[in-house]
RNA sequence: GGGGAUAUAGCUCAAUAGGGAGAGCGCUGCGUUCGCAUCGCAGAGGUCGGGGGUUCGAAUCCCCCUAUCUCCA
């Protein structure tokens, strides 16, 4: 059977047993910011498990794209894999142990043919009730082994949740393959047991205290891993052996020239070979490299591979080659590896070329760290020399290791888990000192206190009364003078700091004093807290006040909060699907936008960006707000934040009819996009691998940046004494023709050093027998001064020359002696020292050429005259 | 947001110790060769990322800024 028969052979053999087939999940978990990646076919139905939402069926069956890094150490051997497939079935409070263990077996047994003589069963300590289905199907007892919960037992995901014992079905290959020991069994890392398929009985819910109750309605959650069945069908040892390797062994061979079967570069092959599926793989679900997350896991992929294929002698680029055989022998299954096959290319020719300039200066570097050692008898690399590397050029300390063994060298991995840990902790010193000033929860938490009620979406102004004051991070009852406090308020208009939207400025009054606003910001999720200072009079707690926001400022920044979502919907759909917000900042007077993206944004594209958002604004599109539910916001497509976290109800605001932005997001906007008036962008700039930055500005900032612009222009055009058009062409002109006076001028000096030395020659005197020349010359450059010494010197053929002139004010000596006097110990930059110093400077330089400054510009004549006595 | 590193000719990089800005490749011109990824000669090309400071003198030392790389959050 071959890989794509297996698979259709298992999804219809469930549809034949009532379960409902459902398309495999992206990669990315969507909606689920606790998990990295999808690592498992339950990933996407793990809201039907929890009770959250109704399954379309409650029996379920799917062929699920998977990644796991746990086990990327072990890649190579035979059955290890950081990306594979899992085929599973489940089971939403439907059917339970029995029906899962009685068709594993049947479809392992008949429609896959394995000889049951070759199985092995593994159960849970104290699962008899498995250990009787398994019986019954007429296994014998010894080939039924009970392992405890380090083997046979999963989850809760995290310390609380559903969670269970489990079954497995292994394959042996026999005796001949494995390690032979006596002892061999199911679990044994020899190779020979192979782990095909494990079924999950989620029966128990686990609390905080770690006890386990009995779940009312209990799942079966099973994985079969595709390219281990196919191994065992296909009767290989080893999955790189199936027909879901062999192309990519075989261009990988190619690549390099060299034969697989050969040697000790086998398992070098079979890592890059698993890797390239996995890059293209997350690649073509929108991972790109970055220094975090999914992107940083691809990027340890994808680093991982090209290093070992330097092992292969592949110093070319080559994974872009891998990733189209895998798309040409996946494509079919998988067809978003097809419609994104550029991209995904392009992002690996990329990180490849990155990463082999960051790998050549760091194998440099350790090689020169590694040789030291060597030298110094030394055969363990510091903690910190491996944490520089890591840290600074970013190599990766799994390479340090690995590469440093094979020279026989460790690698103190405690000293640099304990400089990964300083940096952590400066880290996040530094993000402390940012929250100076805001009061901590203690603070301001009182325990009556747990939600203030914000209404500033529609109102700019309410009534409410204080809750709570504090000084200093103190609760107070009272707060007045001219002192910093912060006030929380029962409702409030104020939006607080949230989602990149700055806070609120405004002022908070009450019949006996009043209160400026300076930020206004959220301690918990919930709570809002004005900070400020009071300008009239007292507040206490309990004072009924009216809280007035700021209201142009607030216009302001809601009109820059609506035209970044304009932005992000320009940037989509200009630079492509893969554009993700990974930060703004959305100010009064300017908008800041992060996201992912990989080159620099050209010229073009940005105009064409500014140029839709603006299009957008004068189509004057209705800006309004929906509480949905969660999953039906990311169901219909709206934007959510990776890493965020939100309720299950959210916020979409959405922008026009249809609809051509949803985004989940609390900040306040304007009604109508006709409002933002002017949207113009800043700048473009990187702020890191795959991420941009863009700014900008609308409406009166706008108006203000094109105000300020045309004026300097209009200023330059004056200076020019010409009009704002010509500016450009006067400019060029201009430069041209200040180049070529430059060059006239070098030409002329020149032509003057050279009339001078040549009439300083005459003056030359011989003193002690050696030709000397101490002279004043007119003012000139340093440069000057040395066309002239170097003609001297050709001319006097033999002498000590010294010249000395004023040059901005300031003396400026130069000495230059010939070859054959330097032989006889004179030195030129000595010389030029002492006579420095007479004018009350210094200077230095060789023996052959020395140059020297001074101060005192009258004393020059006096410094020349000591030259004589010099020599 | 915080740390580390880097920035020199169109490209890749040098410049011991603070003292005259260089090499290779590329480019232009001339010559050489049947031909060339030939050889030879000559030449153009630099705000040493920007700004301040120390110094008689800074590519070099110190501070600030910008850009790129990188790690942490």
């Amino acid at each position: 059977m071959t890989s794509d028969e297996i698979r259709s052979a298992f999804l219809s053999f469930f549809e034949e047993k009532g379960h409902k087939i459902i398309p495999g999940s992206s990669l990315v978990p969507q909606g689920d910011p606790t998990l990295l990646l999808t690592s498992a076919g339950m990933v996407q139905f793990k809201p039907y498990f929890l009770g959250e939402e109704v399954p379309p069926s409650p029996r379920l069956a799917s062929c699920q794209k998977c990644f796991r890094t746990t086990d990327i150490e072990s890649v190579g051997d035979t059955g290890h894999l950081t990306f594979f497939e899992m085929l599973g079935n489940f089971s939403v409070g439907d059917y339970f142990k029995q029906e899962a263990i009685n068709w594993a077996w049947e479809f392992v047994t008949q429609r896959l043919g394995l000889p049951p003589a070759r199985l092995w069963i593994t159960i849970f300590l104290n699962d008899d009730e498995s250990f009787r289905y398994w019986r019954e199907l007429g296994i014998l007892e010894p080939r039924i082994l009970r392992f405890g919960e380090e083997d046979n037992f999963w989850g809760p995901a995290g310390n609380t949740g559903p969670c269970g014992p489990c079954s497995e079905i292994h394959y042996d290959f026999g005796e001949e393959v494995g390690c032979g020991k006596p002892s061999c069994a199911p679990g044994c890392d020899c190779g020979r047991f192979s782990e095909i398929w494990n079924l999950v009985f989620t029966q128990y819910n686990q609390d905080e205290e770690g006890h386990r109750t009995s779940l009312p309605r209990p799942n079966i959650d099973t994985g079969m891993g595709l390219e281990r069945t196919a191994a065992v069908v296909q009767g290989k040892t080893s999955v790189y052996e199936t027909d879901l390797f062999v192309p990519l062994m075989q261009r990988i061979s190619e690549l390099a020239g060299k034969k697989y079967g050969s040697g000790n570069n086998d398992n070098a092959r079979r890592i890059i070979v698993e890797h390239s599926r996995g890059i293209a793989f997350l690649i073509g679900d929108g991972v790109i490299p970055s220094n975090e997350g999914q992107g940083y896991v691809l990027r340890r992929l994808l680093r991982r591979a090209v290093l070992f294929g330097k092992r292969l002698g592949l110093d070319e680029p080559f994974l872009a080659e891998t990733a189209k055989t895998t798309i040409q022998q996946m494509g079919h299954i998988y067809p978003e590896i097809i419609q994104r096959q550029d991209f995904i290319t392009k992002v690996i020719e990329l990180e490849e070329a990155r990463f082999s300039e960051t790998l050549n200066t760091g194998l440099e570097l350790l090689d020169g760290i590694m040789g030291e050692a060597a030298n110094k008898g030394e055969n363990r690399i510091s903690g910190k020399k491996a944490f520089k590397l890591y840290d600074t050029y970013g190599f990766p300390v799994e390479l340090t290791s690995e590469i440093a063994a094979g020279r026989g060298l460790s690698v103190d991995l405690e000293g640099f888990e304990l400089e990964m840990e300083k940096q952590r902790e400066r880290a996040r010193k530094a993000q402390v000192i940012e929250h100076v000033g805001i009061p901590s929860a203690e603070a301001v938490g009182t325990p009556g206190v747990k939600a203030v009620n914000f209404v500033g979406y529609d109102n700019l102004s309410c009534k409410s009364k204080i809750l709570d004051l504090a000084v200093d991070n103190k609760t107070v009852q009272i707060i007045e003078g001219n002192k910093e406090a912060v006030i929380i308020l029962e409702s409030t208009s104020f939006y607080g700091e949230m989602g990149g939207q700055v806070g609120d400025t405004g002022e908070i009054r009450s019949p006996s004093g009043k209160f400026l606003v300076t930020n206004t910001v959220h301690v918990l999720p919930d709570i809002i807290v004005h900070q400020g200072k009071v300008v009239e009079g007292s507040l206490a707690v309990g004072d009924e006040v009216e809280a007035d926001v700021n209201r142009e400022r607030r216009l302001d920044i809601a009109r820059n909060h609506t035209a970044t979502h304009l932005l992000q919907f320009a940037l989509r759909q200009v630079l492509g699907k893969h554009v993700q917000q990974r930060g703004s900042l959305v100010a009064p007077d300017r908008l800041r936008f992060d996201f992912s993206h990989l080159t620099a944004v050209t010229k073009e594209e940005l105009q064409e960006i500014q140029q839709i958002v603006n299009d957008k604004i004068r189509q004057n599109l209705t800006v309004y707000d929906e509480d949905i539910p969660y999953k039906r916001a990311i169901d219909d497509g709206a934007i959510a934040i990776f890493d965020e976290k939100y309720g299950d109800v959210v916020r979409v605001l959405k922008i026009g009819e249809p609809v051509i932005s949803a985004e989940l997001c609390g900040g306040t906007h304007v009604a109508q996009t006709g409002e933002i008036g002017f949207f113009h962008i800043i700048s473009e700039s990187s702020i890191g691998a795959g991420m941009r930055r863009i700014e900008a500005v609308t409406g009166r900032g706008a108006v203000e940046y094109v105000d300020r612009h045309l004026s300097s222009l209009e200023k330059v055009a004056q200076l020019l004494g010409t009009s704002t058009d010509n500016v450009q062409d006067q400019i060029s002109s201009l430069i041209t023709e200040l180049d070529k006076e430059g060059k006239q001028r070098l030409v002329l000096e020149r032509e003057l050093s050279k009339k001078i030395a040549e009439s300083l020659a005459v003056q030359a005197e011989v003193i002690n027998g050696v030709r000397m020349l101490a002279s004043r010359v007119p003012s000139s450059r340093l440069e000057a001064l040395r066309e002239m010494g170097d003609l001297l010197r050709e001319k006097l053929k033999s002498a000590v020359i010294v010249l000395g002139t004023v040059y901005e004010d300031k003396p400026v000596f130069l000495a230059t002696i010939t070859p054959d006097l330097v032989a006889k110990g004179y030195n030129a930059g000595d010389i030029v020292k002492q006579v420095a110093e007479v004018t009350g400077g210094g200077g230095g330089g060789k023996a052959q050429f020395g140059q020297a400054g001074g101060k005192d510009k009258d004393k020059i004549d006096e410094a020349l005259e000591l030259v004589k006595s010099l020599i």
